[in-house]
DNA sequence: TGCATAGTTCAAGAATCCTTGTAGTATGCT
DNA sequence: AGCATACTACAAGGATTCTTGAACTATGCA
């Protein structure tokens, strides 16, 4: 993940309905949840709703796959992990004494951590 | 923590100068750094770079403390562990099984971890 | 084939944010 | 006190992003 790619990140989750959204799928996990379902949870209209998501999706965040008639949206944990890990990225210099010791472990997130 | 509050920083981070800034800061660890030193480190002129600094300050991410002329900025632990744990709050509605058990260590950052 | 449902795309106006220069404030030195 | 340095505040133009409704595409069922 380079700069650019965090700032798209970043940029998507900077809005009340994408980051409600995004902590719902977060939330919900890899099942998931169908494009209609996440409009009403979060009282979006259902172009708002696909507008956001939408966004989301192209910066990483979240994934599409369609079920029959439904589309589902669930979060995209390896594109969440590379968010954090760039955030948190040498903190400290690497020497964590300075601040706690324990900023590693944000590195390892949903599905598995390292690489 | 609330939604708002989260899309204030994510929004201070979804910047390209502010971004690096941040990482230069998380990078530097508590001493910090001049204002003057990041806006060269980062490129930004003074007038940016102090537009910016007082962004991320507003946000929470980084405080300022005034050293003689200089006025050193230094990341703010607290306020970044509290936006990490806040998007990777209830993941998989808190059953770590179904997204690999490591989320809950995004929570323990810099500064000790809980609370 | 024809209809209903689920979701997306398009376009235009409105709102917001970024950039930049100039002026101002605070500190330190002589 | 007077001057230089370090940084901040203000303001206006320009660019980007958000919002909304209407039209469009895709799927499933009878």
């Amino acid at each position: 993940m380079d700069s650019k790619d965090a700032v798209t990140c970043l940029a998507a989750l900077a809005h009340e309905q994408r980051l409600a959204i995004f902590r719902l799928l977060v939330k919900i996990g890899p099942p998931g949840s169908p494009a209609g379902e996440i409009a009403d949870a979060v009282g979006a209209t259902p172009t708002a709703a696909s507008f956001h998501l939408k966004e989301l999706d192209r910066a990483g965040l979240i994934h599409a796959t369609r079920a029959g008639r439904y589309i589902r949206y669930a979060v995209h944990f390896d594109g969440m992990r590379r968010l954090l890990t760039f955030l948190t990225e040498d903190c400290c210099q690497g020497r964590p004494e300075l601040c706690g010791s324990t900023i590693k472990k944000a590195r390892t997130l949903c599905k598995g951590g390292s690489k």
